[in-house]
DNA sequence: TCATTATGTAGTAAATTTACAAAAATACAA
DNA sequence: TTGTATTTTTGTAAATTTACTACATAATGA
């Protein structure tokens, strides 16, 4: 089923070229949409002063089989879009509805990551990690926490990975690279001076450059390859908040495409990983 | 209309609680709900191989008044493209499969966590943070990074914060802490040996200690407060994939519950800070 | 005025719901 | 246990609501 985006922009692009008692039923919907997904055929008859045939037609003329069929593309064109609708944090707001609203936004956020998906870059980034002899996550203020959770997470994976929240550090190891050294870059901006340093020098060596960034971005420029990540951050927060979860989640997806890579020959290498901590907890009651 | 996020996942939760008939109509959504939503009453009964009458106290029990409605709450449900049943990335999988069960993955932790929010402890910590003359985040692994992050945000907040990853540091700060002191100690399991032994050496001071981590754990007997995260992760999967990106949205709401305590007055503040980052960034073209 | 299109009426078919009865499951006593 | 009473579950059949079709009438335009 390729239904439209949206039902209602299309009955709206569409008013002018219907006929009377068809233009009364699309001003009914366009009026109450969310009540006409829940109202019988002769109670929107009733409401747009039309009989039911009328609206019959009206809606197998937008391409559904019937007022029922109708009812559910609207539904979903509905649900689709009043989703993606993330709201801000007010001072009005009360431990009953900003926390609300904080997840809704991170899932707003995950879910519109998810539909544009890079996934050519990621592919490209997997299968480059997974030749990479030694890898380097670097990232500045709260990308250097997404570094910190990427290291221990391909650690995991048997691939010597490094962080490094020192500037001069970075830079030195980007200058002595050489091939089979990779450097994955993180940043929200990707205008980060010194980071977009240490991708310049890094790039000038037969080290491979990845990024996981915003398009266009100065970093991206340095990069060989770039995950582009399109999370539109309400700029009043004063923080990131929703691109760094963006950002961990396509770490995880780089990692499981590596261990994906390596088959299933290699199950045991993290069970013996996670059985290592045993020790270091208290057992399960 | 308080729709549930997730119809498909309610059902699935449900499914131990559902008498025979009712189990078969939830099998026989589950394994098609697109088709369902397309479906009449006669022919799902079929399918699920119940009565008709069946199939409508199933839809009542879920909360719709009838068949119709209840096929309107899953077509809604499934609009948000999100596939409710958490599934693991399989050896079979390839690039265009994995990448969107990983997401939905994560999403689905989030609305789960969102359902079952723990509004009391959250004010809780709210209330002993934005009191507090210094807070300590600490975790080890996975969690040292959401620690990380956290530090990275209530710094902005003015409010004096540590992190370390030592243990023995840990310790020690722990010992000699007092009066206006809160160690906020994040970790999924609980259960992490050198962790809880600092949470106690902490709580035998005059110092808060706050937690973010499993019910009944260890961890979460030590805490004065203990902000409870059920993720019901993957543990085939041998790395906590979901239970971080909770932990993270609920530090995002901690701090935003401790802004909106601060009052519209802090706005400035947070303001300075993000300027002062300014020159530290290529500017935007 | 005729042809064409648009709209409504009425009847019909389909789908949904309700009321009730049979069957199954459960609890409890001997 | 075993049989009986009670409750719960499930299905049948009828009632009701809903949607669709065929056709008639009205409006529109040539």
């Amino acid at each position: 089923m390729t239904s439209e985006p949206n039902l209602l922009a299309v009955i709206q692009r569409q008013l002018g070229d219907l006929n009377k008692s068809e233009a009364k039923v699309a001003n009914a919907i366009l009026k109450a949409p969310e009540e006409a997904t829940r109202s019988s055929i002769a109670s929107l008859a009733a409401a747009a002063g039309v009989s039911e045939p009328s609206v019959n037609r009206f809606c197998k003329r937008f391409g559904a089989t019937g007022f029922p069929d109708f009812k559910l593309q609207l539904a979903t064109s509905l649900a689709s879009g009043v989703k993606y609708v993330s709201r801000a944090v007010e001072f009005s707001d009360d431990i009953n509805t900003f926390p609300s609203k904080l997840f809704d936004n991170a899932i707003n956020a995950l879910l519109t990551a998810k539909e544009e998906l890079p996934l050519k870059a990621i592919a490209q980034a997997v299968d480059q990690i997974a030749q990479a002899r030694r890898v380097y996550f670097f990232g500045f203020g709260t990308s250097a926490a997404v570094a910190r959770d990427a290291e221990h997470k391909f650690f995991r994976f048997n691939v010597p990975v490094f962080t490094h929240e020192d500037p001069l550090m970075q830079r030195m190891l980007a200058a002595s690279a050489g091939v089979g050294d990779l450097f994955f870059f993180i940043s929200h901006t990707g205008r980060t001076k010194v980071l977009v340093e240490a991708a310049e020098i890094a790039r000038q060596t037969e080290a491979t450059v990845v990024s996981l960034t915003a398009e266009g971005s100065p970093l991206a420029d340095k990069s060989h390859c770039c995950i582009n990540v399109k999370v539109e951050e309400d700029t009043e927060q004063y923080l990131p908040m929703t691109s760094r979860l963006v950002q961990l989640v396509i770490l995880d997806v780089l990692a499981a495409g590596v261990t994906l890579r390596r088959g299933e020959g290699f199950t045991p290498h993290l069970a013996r990983i996670k059985d290592s901590l045993k020790d270091t907890r208290f057992p399960t009651s």
